[in-house]
DNA sequence: CGCGAAATTGATGCAAGTCAAGGCATGTGG
DNA sequence: CCACATGCCTTGACTTGCATCAATTTCGCG
């Protein structure tokens, strides 16, 4: 867990936005956008921003969230182990998601910085007191929790059903939508996961998500610059051959 | 989508609870609890009890939700399709727990009857009415929204990560700890879901599933009758076969 | 009893896993 | 600047677990 933390403590009029939220890149998709100034004001006094390294935990499996936090850059990988070491992804947050578990003391997953990652985060006990005052928050807390939920679902659905051609596919086109902020039919981005990580992420070996890259590489649906550099001519292509339509 | 609806029209004053309610097995569990005398008499008014039948679908996938509901009795199944007709089922929803997607006009799902249930069904407006009014209401939606999550995502570990043993003995497990109210160290149940739906909730073929209850009955973990009627002498052992620890 | 649906069982094939070797960057110390 | 180590990634040869295809068998029910 790396460093660079820096209180806000200005004395900012009560119906002025704080200075670092101003300029915070989140403030509008995450769960600050619920907030009147005055609330901001309040959970900024109590924020710290934090840079952590790619493969650093955050949160390890079962223990105790005493922080949420937003996510200003990168993204972070929340996975789930079992007892002799097999490990799978169970969701990938992207800037400006919000991390933490409201209402739940214990996490049953581990958080780890997939990339390098900046966060904005705050202790339990300021999130709870703003939600019981501040009815637009639950809402709007409840919400990423739905989408959440139908993130899960889908991906239960290619980890189920989908071959491990249409698996990787599904997971290229996964990042070119949630990464790229460009909606044109071509795109072009870095991998956010090692090829161990995209595995983790959908139920198969390292061997076999090269395999797969190569093949769809050498169909055409796919360019690979430095293995990490991804190019997509046709996105939709790429999402018949992750077998959607 | 069977009938017997039954309207609750009775005159009771406001501080009662309405005898619809009052008798009815989800009162606490649900999410009536947190209504309020007169909040929980208006929700009755305008609901309807349901029986449905087993195979028939509640809400296919892509339709609008108009309705909520509250499952009394029986076990729902939630599913989604590929187009070429794989099919994966991604939730399983138990009495008492509800149904139905607050603030989401679009389910992504199709919802069926695994057995044959009995609901308590609420119209949109009404739910949202009360939810506006209602701070604690949302803030159950809230919880059963985590919890929905927190079983979406221990499932993809098993359909990621497990072997066609672990994950057959992973369901066997998952119903004895769902159905049976009994929490001692044997327990039998009758299995709520055909192998073929089984299959889907497991990423399996019928023929896996089918084998690997073979094997587990010869390996003495369980018993089966009729092949609905499953009998657990060890639920710890269960729990060892299905990759828990 | 006899029909159809659901479940089991067996034989065979194939997709993905396993094991092992080698490539390609990046880093470090002599 | 080179020799060597280290961490990813790729590729190949082989194995295996689950799917597929194909019969039966059992169950539920008129």
């Amino acid at each position: 867990m790396q460093i660079v933390s820096e209180h806000s403590r200005k004395d900012i009029h009560n119906s002025d936005i704080p200075v670092v939220c101003a300029a915070c890149e989140a403030r509008h998709g995450g769960v600050c956008s619920t907030l009147t100034p005055s609330q901001l004001t309040e959970l900024s006094r109590h924020s710290t921003r934090r840079r952590i390294d790619p493969g650093s935990e955050m949160v390890g499996q079962g223990e105790a969230t005493n922080n949420y936090a937003n996510i200003i850059r990168g993204v972070v990988k929340l996975s789930k182990m079992l007892s002799d070491g097999r490990q799978q992804i169970v969701g990938l947050q992207f800037a400006p998601d919000f991390m933490g578990r409201a209402f739940t003391r214990e996490s049953a997953l581990s958080a780890e910085a997939a990339t390098g990652i900046d966060i904005c985060a705050f202790p339990r006990a300021v999130v709870e007191r703003l939600v019981a005052e501040a009815p637009g928050l639950e809402h709007r807390l409840h919400e990423q929790a739905l989408k959440e939920l139908d993130e899960a679902r889908d991906w239960m659905l290619t980890l189920g059903r989908k071959t491990a051609q249409e698996k990787v596919a599904s997971f290229l086109y996964l990042i070119a939508t949630h990464i790229d902020p460009e909606h044109g039919n071509a795109t072009e981005f870095d991998l956010p996961l090692s090829r161990a990580d995209i595995a983790d992420y959908l139920g198969l070996t390292i061997e076999t998500v090269s395999r797969q890259i190569t093949k769809l590489r050498k169909d055409g649906v796919i360019r690979v610059e430095n293995s990490r550099r991804v190019i997509v001519p046709d996105v939709d292509r790429l999402m018949r051959f992750a077998g959607m339509d």
